[in-house]
DNA sequence: GGCATCTGGTTTCATGGTGAAACTATGTGG
DNA sequence: CCACATAGTTTCACCATGAAACCAGATGCC
């Protein structure tokens, strides 16, 4: 469509992609953001307002001298986007603008871990979502636990029993395309990249906590390919206890929903969940303290060892269990100081509580940076 | 100067760089890799090789049919560069051609550590070089030990005992333009980068063993700036020895040469030099074995960690001591395997021996790439 | 030998993106 | 009302680019 070919033109998703990220600005600024001249400027942002892609706003006065500016923003509801993510109980999905907003959420149960079940499953979100939306959807994302092979196939789901699946092809047949396939992490990775903590940087990483210890980074503005999980193993104390690998005291021994319960449960005599943990530690019982505490300190040695080795400027925690970090933020600290040459670089970690659905709305981020590639 | 101009297009610069990095090729070949086509490589081409920047080999026959084609070089003497690296007790100058290949070396030993001392030094060897050189030196490179800020200022080196030193402006006074300041580590990543075992990668990081533990680390063709040593004191055993910033069982109190001398003096009642306990480690002897190995399982943890957080392809490991890493290969392994998730990637840790002079080639190195940025 | 064919490399030419500069628009301050 | 400052537009000349036609050199087949 004629929009599509406007959006050919490099300059022109540059400029969309400066104001998605950064906000709504008037035509000098992006000029000058952008390094052209504001002639090419003009000259490129014309057939986007034409074509009601970008609008432009109510004039802006600057203190000072000169003409009011006019920032240019993008059409939110210029394009609606599908996110999907599967985990082994339950689908989420979501449709969101090209701000991401959320306008609508389905989820469903798994039906089962049966391939063509879960293709049929996800295919049914994606249609119940399309049918809630005033407009074609443009893209949809999906994300899955795992590790994700060219955007292609699923090379290996411990969430899913899941191996060498080309589960792209089976459900763009379905679905339509385009569809999108990324690693979960990845998805929520670039969400946070666009939409939010990573916005305002060039490089940063990501920890997800949960029922493993998720990794994201960024570098340079892009993306950089990680494989699974590479944090959930690394090395705490080598005296301390087993993970399911057979690692001794490593990250996901610690940290890990399941490796927590377990421990919390059996030094208590009775059965936890991960919510009842956290909660008890926040009332500060002794057992779910400690043990949420060493998990906060694996934490902190993680955010040490990842910005020391990759360089970054910010590192967000995220996930169902970032709750932790706040219960205990001084073991947080120590594990972050622990192993530090020198003085502390100001990096304090950023702290994002999230729920499922913020997954989905990964996926979705996915779906929206394929089409400003 | 009219090749300086001729060099201010972009493209000229990448055609050098590729024939830098990857050797001579035909133009056609050329076009292929850069992604333009054969009228604008022929155009870019021109002046460089009626400036003698670049040369046409000798027709070379691919099988099949064809004309033959005529492959396109740098003219190694087409410029020459300086690079000079500066540790506690020598500072180590080489002159060298774009290929950096060292013409000649200069060593003397370091006067002392008052800055304008060194700065004295430095400018002596750089003086004595530029005279055994038959053309002009086109570009300086100087790389210290520690942190370094901007290409300016030295910010702190432990091995100088320097802090906030304004090196490069001072050096620049006495030296000339062009100077470029880096870090060590970085200079020989850049040479390994253009004109080592990274040429052929996008990413790909680099450990040194030494007096401390260095670190270097390529993305998307691109230097990632680190900070002072941050592998130096990752976790290795939380019940294992001190190092000398107080971590418990971290990488410098198994891998530094330093501590390991200690170790090993103490277990033997006498006093050993790195050089003298590597060669008992090589000979079998059973305490210098064991230190070694425990070493070599420390930078084994070290690959797996760095290639795991990273993504890299590729790792290289080299400095004065790497050694270590042929005398006790299966401690290597065994420390890489350490905390694998799931199998180990085929990525086989590339052993670079050196000396001193590569150190410096590392410096000039950084010289080199600031003319084709 | 003659000719088709293949690849390397060059020249010509039309195209399209670009910024400098001049210009219009809209505001403040004297 | 005029000087000035900043935003945004239009004009115009420039130049890097690739498509296409073309030349160069080599092979293989008839």
């Amino acid at each position: 469509m004629a929009t599509d070919e406007v959006e050919q033109h490099a300059l022109a998703r540059a400029v969309a992609v400066e104001i998605l990220v950064h906000g709504p600005q008037p035509r000098a600024s992006l000029a000058r953001r952008l390094g052209v001249s504001p002639a090419t400027l003009t000259r490129v942002t014309r057939p986007l307002v034409a074509t009601g892609v970008l609008v432009e706003g109510g004039a802006i006065r600057t203190p000072g001298r000169g003409r009011s500016s006019l920032p240019l923003d993008v059409v939110p509801d210029a394009r609606h986007f599908v996110g999907v993510k599967l985990t082994r109980e339950s689908i989420y999905g979501v449709l969101v603008d090209l701000r991401a907003q959320v306008l609508h959420t389905e989820v469903v149960a798994e039906p089962s871990l049966a391939v063509h079940e879960v293709v049929a499953a996800v295919t049914d979100v994606v249609n119940r979502l399309r049918a809630r939306s005033t407009r074609p959807v443009d893209a949809v994302g999906v994300t899955v636990g795992g590790r994700v092979d060219g955007g292609e196939t699923v090379t290996d789901s411990p969430f899913l029993e899941w191996h060498d699946v080309p589960f792209r092809t089976l459900l763009a047949k379905e679905v339509g395309e385009p569809l999108l396939l990324a690693n979960d992490v990845v998805g929520l990775t670039m969400a946070q990249q666009w939409f939010g903590y990573g916005r305002t940087v060039a490089d940063f990483a990501l920890l997800t906590v949960g029922a493993g210890v998720g990794y994201g980074l960024v570098i340079d503005h892009r993306v950089v390919p990680t494989y699974v999980s590479p944090v959930s193993h690394l090395p705490v104390d080598p005296s301390g206890p087993l993970c399911r690998l057979g690692h001794r005291g490593c990250m996901s021994a610690y940290l890990s929903s399941g490796a927590m319960c377990a421990t919390a449960s059996e030094a208590l005599g009775r059965e936890l969940s991960y919510d009842e943990l956290l909660a008890l530690a926040e009332q500060r019982e002794p057992v779910a303290t400690r043990v949420v505490s060493e998990a906060a300190r694996a934490l902190g040695l993680a955010t040490a060892v990842v910005t020391s080795l990759t360089g970054v400027e910010r590192i967000i925690l995220t996930g169902e269990g970032v709750r932790l970090a706040q219960i205990a933020p001084e073991a947080l600290r120590t594990g972050r100081l622990a192993y530090s040459a020198g003085p502390l670089r100001p990096i304090d970690p950023v702290v994002m509580p999230m729920d499922f659905v913020e997954w989905a709305r990964g996926a979705a981020a996915v779906a929206i940076q394929h089409r400003f590639p």
